[in-house]
RNA sequence: GCCAAGGUGGCAGAAUGGUUAAUGCGGCGGACUGCAGAUCCGCUUCCUGGGGGUUCGAUUCCCUCCCUUGGCUCCA
């Protein structure tokens, strides 16, 4: 296992990361509460993570990733009320949608997706232990709070002091409570609210108790990393300190915390709330997940990261562009040829520094996921093999594969380099080879316009052409 | 008011107690090209919020002030 350090919130230092039972590492991430379609702000966070594990699964660690799904709480209730549909299924369907788009975007080291409604029975137990240990009460209408003053180490996580809070800064404090800083673990249902049995009466799971229910069920009492974005850290956060460790007696519930930045448009959170956003779907769709991922891991994973509709994206995809391009020559040559192709040797100095390369990438990234500055190495790495990008035909197989393993890097930690449509012209449906020789005739014999033409006939066909040294090159300008 | 995270070139964003402060975008110049685009090369040496302090040396460490964003029981 590689030796790695990350920076823990609830500490504010960088430490190494040390599981409780090594190999193994209990990972769990707050994720969607699917009352909406996501945003391009939740993918921000949902790709850190992705790199997360996919760092630590490369280093040696048997990482076990879970993600909660909030998929019942007010603001479901809210918004199926407002269309008319079923919670449930609403929440449900919404999270469905953003699972396509997780996997387009690459996104597959979670292991498991805990609905809130899966784990009822969890939920149950805490509540009634917190109960049992005096640390909750039950209010008039059946509701279950958990009572702050019990758990004197609230707010370390934060730094906030219980008195200093302002109860009703933005919203209205619920008259319920005891006291204001008191937060509820279970819901009473409202008529014709989604509701299930308990020994308080019909209702739902409060927002924060699913998550520390789910994770008492699948890692025990403590575990080792917790992810989640910023803006989490209180209430919700706390309130998962608070209740897991009060019910079950053991503490740390978590060894390391560790926050994303916030993806913000014009310098403002994007945020359902505010309504200044812009959706996951529709960059994807704009961009494909090379440049959408390259976008996000462009930027170190806790500073805040600004999203220009006009600029962001765009600049993401020259960017990214010139960072894949060998590697896309190199696959080019590599699908054409296969794996054998005949060619020289790489020189012992120029496969090292291959290696040499791919052990400082790791290293870098074993540095609190420092994943800018494993890009900032790539970028260095094409700028070395762009400057003869056609001489890279001249090498074999196995020396094309050597030049690649930055890439192969990127690949299965940054999830980048995505092998897809450019091709060479060899590997051309035969009508689109034969317009592109029909081409090259054309220029040879001096009829430009027809050769114009021809060029304009294929790229309305969403076939890009590119004459260099070396002949014509062709991409698709679909993206995968 | 309290808590937290930030403030680096035209822009996006790294890093570090010590040679020219990474990388990318953009811009400019050049190569290539029938043309265009794309690509490649070079340049873009005058950028670390203000003020103090520690130090031989601070962008980095300390103090203070200013500003931005987030949170203060809905949020990725």
């Amino acid at each position: 296992m590689r030796r790695v350090t990350l920076y823990d919130s609830m500490t504010r230092t960088t430490r190494d990361f040390a599981p409780m039972l090594p190999p193994r590492v209990g990972l769990f991430v707050c994720g969607l509460t699917p009352y909406d379609r996501a945003h391009v702000g939740h993918g921000r966070g949902f790709v850190i993570f992705d790199m997360v594990a996919r760092a630590l699964r490369r280093w040696g660690y048997r990482v076990l990733y879970v993600q909660s799904v909030t998929n019942i709480d007010d603001k479901v209730i809210a918004r199926a009320a407002a269309t008319g549909a079923d919670p449930l299924a609403l929440s449900d369907r919404n999270f469905r949608e953003y699972l396509a788009l997780a996997e387009r975007l690459r996104i597959r080291s979670v292991n498991y997706y805990a609905y809130s409604t899966d784990h009822l029975p969890d939920i149950l137990a805490q509540v009634g232990q917190l109960l049992d240990r005096g640390f909750a009460y039950v209010a008039a209408d059946g509701s279950v709070y958990f009572s702050v003053a019990k758990f004197p180490a609230y707010g370390r996580l934060s730094g906030q002091k219980v008195e200093a809070l302002q109860p009703g800064a933005r919203l209205a404090p619920d008259e319920r409570k005891a006291a204001p800083e008191d937060f509820v673990l279970w819901k009473a249902a409202r008529p014709g609210e989604p509701a299930w049995e308990s020994p308080w009466g019909p209702g739902r799971p409060g927002w924060h108790i699913e998550d520390t229910a789910i994770t008492s069920r699948i890692f025990g009492p403590r575990y080792d990393l917790h992810g989640g974005g910023l803006d989490l850290i209180f209430p919700h956060h706390e309130a998962e300190i608070a209740q897991a460790e009060s019910a079950t007696g053991a503490a740390p519930l978590v060894n390391y915390w560790m926050h994303w930045g916030l993806l913000t448009l014009r310098g403002e959170k994007m945020s359902k709330s505010i309504g200044n956003t812009s959706s996951l779907e529709g960059a994807l769709e704009a961009v494909g997940p090379d440049v959408l991922r390259f976008y996000y891991l462009n930027a170190h994973y806790r500073s805040p990261l600004e999203f220009d509709e006009a600029k962001s994206l765009a600049e993401a995809v020259e960017a990214y562009g010139r960072l894949a391009r060998p590697a896309d020559r190199i696959d080019e040559l590599l699908a054409r040829d296969g794996p054998e192709r005949a060619g020289e040797e790489l020189s012992e100095a120029r496969r090292s520094a291959a290696d040499d390369l791919v052990e400082q990438l790791d290293r870098t990234l074993a540095n609190d996921f420092a994943s800018r500055e494993a890009i900032a190495l790539l970028f260095g790495w094409s700028r070395t093999l762009a400057e003869d990008l056609d001489g890279l035909a001249r090498w074999s197989g196995a020396a094309l594969e050597q030049l690649a393993a930055p890439y192969r890097w990127g690949e299965e930690v940054l999830g980048l380099f995505g092998r897809a449509a450019a091709g060479p012209s060899g590997a051309l449906p035969g009508a689109v080879a034969a317009a592109i020789a029909a081409r090259r005739r054309a220029r040879e014999r001096g009829d430009f316009a027809e050769a114009d033409r021809i060029r304009s006939e294929l790229r309305a066909a969403g076939i890009e052409l590119e004459d260099g040294p070396a002949g014509t090159r062709w991409t698709t300008t679909d993206r995968a």
